[in-house]
DNA sequence: ATGGCAATGTTTCATTGA
């Protein structure tokens, strides 16, 4: 039995809930992890998924952030938030469970705004933490995956127009650097290893004819650790998702695991 | 066709996103 993992910032799952039905029940994807959700955990479709046969682990606040896990078999050892993580108490941006013996993360990671605001520095401190988190929390032999908004494009082949682009906040060094020394840690970019070429991105501006045009950026992910990524059988981005009227601006990723004994 | 910002709440504008 394979696994199938995606992800999608699905930009407020109250306006989108008809989009993330139709998702679901055509795509069927085995685990859904979702940011931006924009609500509580209390304004929470659960029904609705549920109706679907999925249960989800829910991590909400008011208004901004906001991630979930979706899935079709059981979820276990939730954790919310990062651990020693006081800053991160006000902003719900991971969540963590067990899924059929991968850990699955969803990650939504500051935007950052503009490269010289303090949101920036807390996009970079972000990193930093997330990177220390998984020090203390995993090994990169375990089966990990992290799936979500990381709102860094990494190389010029996932920008539309990398001078222009260059040095601005998804795109600028520091953040590139940061994203990296995540990555290190042990993780692969599961798209990048059945798609090499450019123009392929998971989100497009709603201005400017942004998705007609193509204009966009890959800064969604599904990030896996060695012995997942060995077993990586496909991965890509789902653009349908994005077309049509009151799409979220976000495309859902996913990627394909073959069973793996042990 | 895939279409010219959108969601939220502080609501008739401000804030945030990317």
């Amino acid at each position: 039995m394979a696994l199938t993992v995606a992800s999608w910032n699905i930009n407020s799952v109250r306006a989108r809930v008809e989009r993330l039905e139709a998702y679901l029940a055509s795509r069927r994807p085995d685990v859904l992890c979702l940011q931006e959700l924009k609500c509580t955990e209390q304004q929470f479709p659960g029904d609705v998924v549920e109706r679907l046969g999925y249960q989800a682990a829910v991590y909400g606040q008011k208004t901004y952030n906001g991630v979930a896990i979706l899935s079709t078999s059981a979820l276990q050892d939730v954790e919310r938030g990062l651990p020693l993580a006081d800053d991160d108490a006000q902003q719900a941006r991971v969540l963590a469970a067990t899924v059929q013996g991968v850990r699955v993360v969803s990650v939504y990671a500051p935007n950052g705004q503009a490269v010289d605001s303090p949101a920036y520095q807390e996009k970079l401190a972000f990193y930093a933490r997330l990177r220390r988190a998984l020090d203390v929390r995993y090994r990169g032999e375990e089966r990990l995956l992290l799936c979500g908004d990381f709102n860094v494009a990494p190389e010029e082949r996932d920008v539309w127009d990398p001078q222009l682009w260059d040095g601005q906040t998804l795109f600028s060094l520091p953040e590139r650097a940061a994203l990296r020394e995540l990555l290190a840690f042990g993780l692969q970019d599961t798209f990048r290893l059945h798609h090499p070429e450019a123009g392929r991105y998971s989100w497009w501006d709603y201005r400017m004819l942004g998705f007609p045009k193509n204009h966009g950026l890959r800064i969604d992910a599904v990030y896996a650790t060695a012995p997942l990524a060995a077993r990586c059988e496909a991965a890509d981005i789902d653009r349908e998702a994005r077309k049509g009227k009151l799409p979220s601006d976000h495309a859902p990723v996913w990627a394909r695991f073959s069973s793996a004994p042990g």
